[in-house]
DNA sequence: GCGACAG
DNA sequence: ATCTTGTCGC
């Protein structure tokens, strides 16, 4: 994998510009058994990053084990370009991982992104794994505020009117959360799923799980590595 | 030029 | 994202 830390805006708009070839944006109709959830915690200031992945059963949502590591990132938060400071440290907690979820989350957008290369997409193209992303802010697109119950939910759309995701409403009277696919996954198929992953929380229990454990790992918790709750 | 702007 | 206490509403 190339080193993201010393790239260039420009630079990483054409690696997204050359990656959004391979986006698939297709039905997912293999098992889901397992579903996981990737966030990543930080001190402000700091560039050593604690990326996690969190393994759950599905569609119990019981966690199952979690993947911890640390990591040095150069690269600034830029709005647009998350997955350059995000990926590489997830990229190292997924292949800690004995064995792969069926469906992974990330915790920011998919397809709802200026070049379609949220950091879920940009993720799961790397991978070549089924992903979702499930953001708490909209980055690009435009849409209405979804209804106010539970459940509710409003089409994300480009400026043609291209169906990119959703606005939805995970809990009564929260703001809604940003639901896309990453990858191998389409759009009606990323809510689907989305929606039996909500436990009663505005997030989806594999984000809300993995945000958990990274933020104990960052305070001394928990341990870095692979840990089996089985 | 102005507003928007994932984590 | 992280830093933080109390406070308002269901």
């Amino acid at each position: 994998m190339t080193n993201y830390n010393e790239l260039t805006v420009p630079e990483a708009t054409l690696i997204q510009k050359q990656l959004r070839d391979n986006i698939k944006v297709t039905p997912y109709n293999g098992p889901l058994n397992y579903i996981a959830g990737a966030d990543i915690s930080f001190n402000k200031f700091s560039t050593t990053v604690y990326a996690g992945i969190v393994v759950l059963e599905f569609p119990s949502l019981k966690p199952v084990g979690y993947s911890l590591v640390k990591k040095e990132v150069l690269f600034p938060y830029v709005p647009g370009f998350l997955a350059f400071r995000e990926v590489p440290a997830l990229m190292d907690a997924w292949t800690q991982l004995p064995v792969k979820p069926d469906i992974l989350v990330v915790d920011g957008h998919g397809i709802a992104h200026p070049r379609r290369m949220g950091i879920a997409t940009h993720f799961g193209v790397l991978t070549q794994q089924p992903t979702i992303g499930s953001a708490k802010k909209k980055l690009f697109g435009n849409y209405e505020e979804p209804g106010p119950e539970k459940g509710n939910y409003s089409p994300l759309t480009d400026r043609q009117g291209e169906l990119l995701g959703y606005a939805l409403r995970s809990k009564n009277k929260v703001k809604p959360i940003f639901v896309s696919p990453g990858h191998l996954v389409d759009v009606p198929g990323s809510l689907d799923i989305l929606l039996r992953c909500i436990k009663g929380y505005r997030l989806p229990e594999p984000t809300r799980l993995a945000h958990n454990a990274v933020n104990q790992f960052r305070l001394n918790e928990i341990s870095e590595g692979w840990t089996s709750l089985l």
